[in-house]
RNA sequence: GCGAUUGUGGUGUAGCGGUUAACACAGCGGGUUGUGGUCCCGUCAUGCGUGGGUUCGAAUCCCAUCAGUCGCC
């Protein structure tokens, strides 16, 4: 018995895009979904309170920071991370493996596991597929993943294929190692960079394994969009139809757009909240940097069509003033209402699907933003 | 009034005979995709209080002048 049951709703008469249902030991969620990352078991400057209050549903957290700090078995004894972080739903954790990848100084990788240094004291530390399930398993999320490589972009056909094969050596070892089956879904990530053969070798060898859930990892690692396409479309190819597909890292409106029409699921990125403390917004008139000088008086709402409580009660000007003081209530305001911007799209996107629209509604996002459909800056 | 001392971009400073006048902050513009990072990148003084002079060459030396600061009358 599975930790979840993903139930498909709808299919676009349009465009063949999907709704569903993932039913998880936190409550249902809607899919397709954007969600929310809150590595440090916080989505930066946002409370769990105001994120129930935009309509997150599931939100992340990450193995490898909790792991150093404050320790998986202090989240377990809290009670798991949604009780330790008082998030009323369902929560996924990322298995580290992007970390391995993203802090890459001096790592080394072996059949057994990664040997690379820790980011906050410099000590040697040591990461397994089954050491990562074992951390994921005192954490407690309702989705973990397996422990993967994420290899560069570009690599070689050799250097892909030889990584293909060990992290589905190691999605098989995580998966005997997992001791929380009927309340944790193990998701197995499909890697095999721009290669159609490695993508298909990895999303079949994953898919006998039976895991509840599938991720499609190596995208938004520098390649082109036409390319995270070819990616997207090589592995979803080969996975079952019926069980959710999650696309890893990506986060901009059309890459979400494209992953829907590809029949993705649930979406994450540290995008919207990343770029949002730094003052760059989402919008429906596009991207707005707030801190140009041209919104210093500028006293109307930061997007007229927006529902969420920053462009409910404040502008332009208090939030440019906000950005350039650095005050923290800036990064705050800005968050919110970039999580709430795709949030929206998720829930507009869903609606369309159930009205078989979403080929209509996908070009209407693409002509409203200025997006073409290849290859763009998005947001 | 006399003496000393200091005048370099919006700000604070570095440079003290040959630099493309350096650095930081502020300003302006851009970036950010399974979050190490309130972070990264670009741009920003045709000019060193002003006027002369010395020198092949002056922000740097000399003279005058103006302004500030500190003393002494």
């Amino acid at each position: 018995m599975s930790a979840i049951k993903f139930e498909i709703t709808h299919v676009c008469k349009q465009s063949g895009a999907r709704c569903g249902i993932l039913h998880t030991p936190h409550g249902d969620v809607e899919t397709p979904m954007f969600m929310p990352v809150g590595t440090l078991a916080t989505v930066k400057y946002v409370s769990p309170e105001e994120l129930k209050a935009i309509g997150a549903g599931v939100i992340l957290s990450n193995t490898y920071h909790l792991w150093l700090r404050p320790g998986e078995d202090i989240v377990a004894e809290a009670g798991g991370v949604q009780k330790f972080m008082n998030y009323n739903g369902p929560m996924l954790t990322d298995s580290g493996g992007f970390q391995v990848f993203s802090l890459a100084d001096s790592r080394k990788i072996h059949e057994e596991g990664v040997t690379f240094k820790s980011h906050l004291d410099g000590s040697t530390l040591f990461l397994s597929p089954e050491k990562s399930i074992q951390i994921q398993n005192k954490i407690g999320a309702d989705f973990i993943m397996s422990f993967d490589e994420c290899a560069p972009y570009p690599s070689t056909y050799d250097y892909m294929k030889n990584s293909v094969e060990r992290t589905l050596r190691w999605a098989k070892r995580g998966k005997e190692a997992h001791q929380r089956p009927e309340e944790q879904a193990l998701f197995g990530i499909v890697q095999g960079g721009e290669f159609e053969d490695l993508r298909k070798l990895c999303a079949e060898t994953l898919a006998e394994m039976d895991f509840p859930g599938y991720s499609i990892g190596g995208t938004s690692v520098g390649e082109s969009k036409e390319t995270m396409y070819k990616m997207i479309d090589y592995s979803v190819k080969y996975l079952p139809w019926e069980k959710p597909r999650y696309l890893m890292g990506v986060g901009s409106v059309d890459a979400i757009l494209e992953g829907i029409a590809r029949n993705v699921d649930m979406f994450d990125c540290v995008l919207p909240t990343r770029i949002a403390r730094h003052g760059t917004l989402m919008t429906s008139q596009g991207r707005v940097n707030i801190k140009r000088k041209e919104y210093e008086r500028d006293f109307t709402p930061l997007d007229p069509e927006c529902d969420c409580p920053t462009c409910r009660n404040y502008t332009k000007a208090y939030l440019r003033h906000l950005n350039k003081c650095g005050e923290g209530l800036g990064a705050r305001l800005m968050s919110i209402h970039n999580l709430r911007f795709l949030l929206k799209l998720s829930e507009d996107a869903r609606k369309a699907i159930k009205e078989d629209r979403f080929g209509d509604f996908k070009n209407e996002m693409f002509k409203k933003y200025g997006l073409n459909s290849v290859d763009s800056r998005g947001f």
